[in-house]
DNA sequence: AAAAATAATTGAAATACTTTCAAATAACTC
DNA sequence: GAGTTATTTGAAAGTATTTCAATTATTTTT
């Protein structure tokens, strides 16, 4: 966990005010490894700290660092804003049973061909996102298809 | 549009009750082109049509579809579900300004390698999201500025 | 072709997640 | 430290989706 003085040197970087309740957020977020969480979960775990936060709050942070870029939304199930906070171009494995996200290099996972991007348009980000399932069969021979 | 008995004879073959209402919205979705649509879209589609279909009957028969395979979930925006009439494997340009969806095939988005899969898990789907916004040097004298 | 069994439709209520509101508080500027 | 500006907060509202239980439609059985 970061502590309270690389937490408002991250804040002010980015022109955000560092309030009490921002750099407890960012303590817990930018952590050695990096995290994928939602507003809700992130909630819990300020409030199991022992911070004193609103989930407004928490919501309100999330849509500021996300404009000043220091996280990023996954969209990865219906209803649910998941937020990275790694924002180097990066993939995702997505764990359905258990709703986990993982982080693939961008090595990992390469782009041979890009389509013609439609005229007055540019990218924005390219997201893979490989969606995995237990293996239903035992037999190895049958697993990692496509 | 579809007519009605090609719309039976595809709810009878992924073992779907050709209800008045799924045959109805089985003719409004599997058209030549393939479709984006939230399930609210097409409850309005639907009703300008004249056809008589509640909102609720409109989410329930989309689940029915994604479960037969017929359809498939798109998320590129928070809190809202696309659903797409291809069923094949292929990706997406989303165009953040306006929510717009296009295919992309698969012949034009190659992925060159993919990642080694956790053990036990197989691949279910691998979505590439192409996030597109107007470039913003819209005025032609800005052009190829740094 | 009834009758019985099964499944789907419906409006309304409930749920889940997120945003907005306006008042109180905190953080910055001079 | 007074004045300005931004943030936090609980509560309410908003949005998208699901669930409920009663009604209605479809299929199966006889």
């Amino acid at each position: 966990m970061l502590n309270s003085l690389k937490a408002i040197e991250l804040l002010k970087k980015v022109a955000l005010r560092p309030t009490k309740q921002r750099i407890a957020l960012t303590k817990i977020l930018f952590q050695e490894n990096h995290l994928h969480i939602t507003a809700e979960e992130l909630h819990s775990e300020a409030i199991r700290k022992g911070y004193k936060i609103s989930l407004a709050t928490v919501y309100n942070a999330l849509n500021r660092f996300k404009e000043a870029g220091i996280v990023k939304q996954v969209l990865v199930e219906p209803g649910k804003i998941y937020f990275d906070t790694n924002t180097e171009p990066h993939h995702h494995f997505y764990i359905e049973e258990t709703g986990e996200l993982l982080d693939v290099s961008d090595d990992e996972c390469k782009i041979a061909s890009l389509p013609r991007i439609p005229a007055e348009y540019t990218i924005n980000q390219v997201q893979v996102t490989i969606r995995l399932e237990k293996s239903k069969d035992a037999d190895p021979r049958s697993r990692n298809k496509v």
